[in-house]
DNA sequence: ACTCACGGGACGGCCCGTTCGT
DNA sequence: ACGAACGGGCCGTCCCGTGAGT
């Protein structure tokens, strides 16, 4: 018990100083010595829990997967409109960019190595957008004449750019980026019923959950 | 003469080969090795043009700064409204990335490798889009409330998305994902009179020049 | 008792399984890993029975050994020719060496190892060689000009040699080899005398006896 | 030129000193630091002239190979009968084997690595013995009921046995132990006629030939 | 007597960026 | 402009402890 603790947390130690060298330096740049003594552990224990880098990487990767997942399914769906939904996702990812490392790092990752997995968080996002624009459609709550392809691909563009431009400047990850997009975004977009009730800045809502496997951090 | 004709053409062959690799295996994985050999010309010939790698990737950044000014210089300014200047530019852009590996790799280079220098091909893009932006609030040209802030980090965050997106799939790049842009942008932001005159698509325009370093390649 | 007993058994399993490494990688190749894994035990019962690696390499010496004396032992000494006991016994040789694999790795190891111990295989055989030697000179059953020596070193060198030879090439441990080797030398060596009682394949024997250690393999 | 040669000189330099570690440490425990270091040179060095350690080794079998076939070739064939010719050249292997460290190395590697090549030194001196035989049996120089397949196994294993047990004591090199071997076996393989002529020890010889690329070693 | 989970160091092979001499 | 050589560093593997449990 007592040792099952204790490997976990050292596990999750290594994956957290994994996605810090991974973020700042990128994947071949990081070294497993530096992500092995920055868990405070040494390599030997590094090679115990993963078979080599890309394991490492991997379990970043699916880390930050699981947060988002965890996330995504943690704002209630059924109150609100599919568009509303949508601006609040957006909102909460460029938050959980901003404060979890291991999700910075997670994206930055299947950007850096091939794609070695069909995990593919970038993918994900989009298929997630895809969903929701499609059930707003379903909803009548676009303006016609929009097509969805069009717009999914416009807000898949955009919030991959803020992801990619927090890089060298994390004040794109600011709420107000993404809310001057939704606001120009919104008046061709949204039916003219729905237009009012929207919200581009997104509904107050609660503080981020406190993920299992890392406190969340700067 | 000959002798100086021969060098630029070496120079401009391990511009181009290291390009290709910066862009494919990013900077850290491309060797020296393989970009020599990929110019047909040995190590010692890499090193007697560029002191080192980092050189290297200046050079190849400088190019593309290069290749990205003379496009942005070679639209004419003066008879058209500094909105449609500004899409035309932007589809400029990706159609240049989509070409031009020297521009890709330049893009990607400034992302890889820390802030090494001045020249940063994004920033530089940021700074023309504020130019047009603001030029085009001078014209009034804008609509009312909209803010050129807000504009112009939207603007920059979409096509830095799309140049990003493109690395996976270069389907990103073709015309229609920004054209797509700008029709959902355009209502919210220009003024009503001149929404009608403004062209989402870019004014009709006569192929990319050649560049003077490398002929434009897939 | 029981415990005992089991003791016993998992000590030799890991003996065995080592063997059979030791034969195919060498000293070296062979990981505690596998070798426990072979064994069907963890590597902390390895290390409860063998202090390191260098420890389980003496105990398969010591099993070869061990095994190499009661086969040498187990010929019957009284009742025929020193001559012919020699031979018999390098047929035994050969035999164990094709039949059991513990043998075939002692002999490896002392070649793979550094003089690690006093226990030298091929010392122990040319010893024994040499006293046989001796006793047929002793009974005057050598031809007049033949030194004892020089027997002494062609016997043991084609011995060794089949053993080496066997490592690519497992026909080399079947009879035939020895019985050429014997007949091609008799002719010389025995004294005219003695000549016609003795059987270069060896007199015909009972099977080899099941060894304490481990059962014959393949 | 000069950097030609001053290159085969190293590269020379890397295989002799790969070559003394690999006949006293075997394959797997040399390592490339101390292969480079007792060349007298950097790792760098020694990964520009092989791509690896395998590489390594190959080259040193085959300058073994090499110094062999040079050694085969220089005894002269057309005055001397086969069978004398077959002594000769086993005198020379074992002057060989006792004075190049390359071709003790070669022999060992070929037994410690596995078949990496089809260039195995052993088989190769086989097929060489193999054909002696088969001459020696179309002069009519064999006693009659000698098997040739026998002769060459004996003969084979001899000489292996010789290789092998010098590993441990230089002394089975000199030409004792040959010579004995040859006298024990002449009597029942050569045939009458032929036997007075034949010289166990071989015919004297000049000195073995300077080998181009090492002086030959103790 | 033995297992299992966890971890510690050390080293070897290989790659790579860089420099020297010509 | 090139062939040759340098030296640093990284990943992976391995041998080995330790300590709780059974």
């Amino acid at each position: 018990m007592s040792k099952q603790e204790r490997a976990t947390r050292t596990r999750n130690a290594l994956i957290r100083s994994a996605a810090e060298l991974f973020e700042r330096h990128g994947y071949v740049r990081a070294s497993l010595d530096e992500i092995s003594s920055g868990a405070n552990v040494s390599r030997g224990a590094l090679h115990f829990h993963f078979e080599n880098k890309a394991a490492v990487a991997d379990a970043v990767e699916q880390a930050a997967a699981q947060t988002l997942r965890e996330t995504a399914d943690s704002v209630p769906l059924g109150q609100e409109s599919a568009m509303q939904h949508l601006m609040d996702l957006s909102h909460r990812m460029v938050q959980l960019l901003h404060h979890d490392v291991v999700v910075r790092a997670g994206f930055r990752l299947n950007c850096d190595t091939g794609p070695r997995t069909p995990l593919d968080l970038r993918q994900q996002w989009q298929t997630r957008v895809q969903q929701l624009v499609t059930r707003a459609a379903d909803e009548h709550a676009l303006a016609t004449g929009v097509s969805p392809e069009g717009l999914v691909a416009t807000i898949v563009a955009t919030t991959v750019g803020l992801e990619v431009l927090s890089r060298a400047n994390r004040g794109w990850l600011s709420p107000t980026p993404l809310t001057n997009f939704w606001q120009l975004l919104l008046p061709s977009v949204a039916s003219p019923p729905t237009l009012p009730t929207l919200q581009p800045a997104g509904t107050p809502t609660h503080p981020l959950p406190a993920t299992t496997h890392h406190a969340p951090t700067h």
